[in-house]
DNA sequence: CCATGGGTTTACATCGATGTAAACCCACCG
DNA sequence: CGGTGGGTTTACATCGATGTAAACCCATGG
């Protein structure tokens, strides 16, 4: 088993310098067809690759970008992530997969750390991070933010529009005469995060309709996983008088809800509605299937994919963008007739 | 913002050579106790950080491994991948995601392809890969394989004890009094899959129960989604004499088929069994919830994490290694009393 | 007081690819 | 027939870190 080719050996085959190889690679005009053709046919011959690390070093380049996510066992994570990775492919980008669990330190280092090093860019979908921890980026490391903006709007930004989306949820729980809507996830206070975002635009649903805003029913919950809509619903039903409707800030969180709701023989839609966010696959097949905010998954992918390939290209070029991707409100039977 | 600073601005900084720097970097035993707090003063200082690229150039390895699995959306590789990085972390790696899509040409894309040039080896869940293919490995890449031994061995191989599980799982349900049992996602023929061993497994548990086999009960599936279970769900009640189990060959199809089960009437476990594989968390919030073969995930991550890096350190030295990870069956709801 | 030897530090070459700038080659023009 | 200019190809230096081997420094012992 002969050791790699490198660039020198492809010359060497096909009777030219390293150079004249490298231009082949890199598509340069000025190389006559001769020679295009001897270099092709070298580096077939010899299964030449490019060593990246070597071209990296040279360029500062390496066609890689990072994509950095709370938990890919999120299932709406994972989704986009396939998005993501179907984009970048198709310009010719490789993605490096990056979990945060969450955790401030880990979201930094998917800036500053040691994936950064390998990247041109990242995509970061932040949960803990401070807007001004993006400031102190030392590096020129393009970036561009995930669901939500941030607050000083100096970075590149992907999103719904979360407080419309969370409005017009709550406007067709409304509609179904619900009264008593608990937001599961929410937020009150805090940093524009998209769960402050989304009870925003639960409470204008609410003013809108001249009810009243009960903090009351709002309800943190510690992670997004189907426990902790399970335990939060549990939690609700305790309540004297109960609500009459969950809103849930993602579908792991509205699905474990459905199961709470199912042991406590709770009917939905029957007694509750249950609403989430994100419509992943296991919204469409659990029992009763899911009403649920779909936003555009791939349309994010693309603006995202776009904008940062655009960044990385003339960093300082254009003012930040700040694209605003569509979504829409599928009706499913936790909510329906 | 200054530009970011090399190994020889550190040495600069600290008045020693680069080289010191390096060796303080890299541990190195002779390094004095004043000159490597010099330089460690001096790193903090100007927040130098390594080049991998540099690195990577000069001693050929990067401290990253690949993790190619055939799609994230379905939960189980999600929630193996979270181990593998943990895993990984822990032991001083990074990982690089990869999805192949079960396509062929991917799998081999992630062994000798662009993703291969960053990483020091790769652990690969194949699906659609042929024993064959992992022969062609020109380079000496360290691959350790998920899921299930490849024919000739000579790899190093993690997973869990296909056949045996798939018994357990059918005994479990003809302990149950159930006779007529469905594999859904199985495989009579072909190469050694998991898919086929798992349906191996089905047949010795009907020989031991001294049933016969019927062919027309092992369906196959286009892929491992909720879609794919429903849909065979609804083929297998067409059915007459109607099967009274199904032995899905993951918890994806067996939820999938849940739902399918729920729009037909029929009650599960009342008129059917039904069994997954995976333990996905999903399983645990089903309504009902599923009785599934839970591989222990972190085992696998953590064996697999292990067979590799040691095969990086010293490629030629052990005999391929085959680790036989647990599993136990979690009977649930859709299985249970 | 010099030789010996171990621990410490350094100079230099090198990994692979590519930017720079110069050399080269040939057709065309005066 | 020499000069000009464009396209083509090449020599060389360079990106950042580290292996090699030699230099250096100091303590110990003859």
């Amino acid at each position: 088993m002969a050791a790699r080719p490198r660039i020198k050996d492809v010359a060497e085959y096909a009777g030219v310098s390293p150079k004249t190889v490298s231009n082949v690679i890199n598509n340069f005009e000025h190389v006559s067809e001769r020679t295009r053709a001897a270099v092709q046919e070298a580096i077939e011959a010899l299964g030449y690759r490019v060593n990246i690390a070597g071209r990296q070093l040279r360029q500062g380049r390496t066609g890689m970008i990072t994509l950095a996510v709370p938990e890919l066992d999120v299932a709406y994570f994972a989704e986009l992530a396939k998005h993501v990775m179907a984009e970048a492919d198709r310009r010719g980008h490789t993605v490096l997969l990056h979990q945060t669990g969450a955790v401030r330190e880990r979201e930094l280092a998917a800036l500053h750390g040691f994936d950064a090093q390998f990247s041109d860019g990242v995509i970061l979908s932040p949960l803990s991070l401070q807007p001004r921890d993006l400031a102190v980026r030392d590096r020129g490391l393009p970036v561009v933010l995930l669901g939500e903006r941030s607050a000083e709007g100096g970075t590149d930004h992907v999103g719904i529009d979360n407080v419309r989306a969370a409005r017009e949820a709550t406007e067709h729980l409304l509609s179904r005469g619900r009264r008593r809507i608990a937001v599961v996830g929410g937020a009150l206070h805090g940093r524009q995060g998209t769960d402050r975002l989304r009870t925003d635009g639960y409470r204008e649903a609410l003013e809108g309709a001249g009810l009243p805003f009960e903090p009351g029913l709002v309800v943190r919950v510690d992670a997004y996983h189907w426990r902790d809509g399970a335990r939060a619903a549990v939690a609700l039903m305790e309540r004297d008088p109960r609500p009459d409707a969950l809103l849930c800030l993602n579908d792991h969180l509205a699905l474990g809800a459905l199961r709470a709701l199912h042991e406590l023989g709770r009917s939905v839609p029957g007694e509750l509605d249950v609403v989430g966010f994100d419509d992943i696959e296991a919204s469409r097949f659990s029992v009763p299937t899911l009403t649920t905010v779909a936003p555009d998954k791939q349309e994010i992918a693309r603006a995202a994919v776009a904008q940062l390939l655009a960044r990385i290209d003339a960093p300082d070029t254009a003012p930040p963008g700040d694209h605003v991707a569509g979504h829409r409100l599928i009706v499913r039977e936790s909510s329906g007739s």
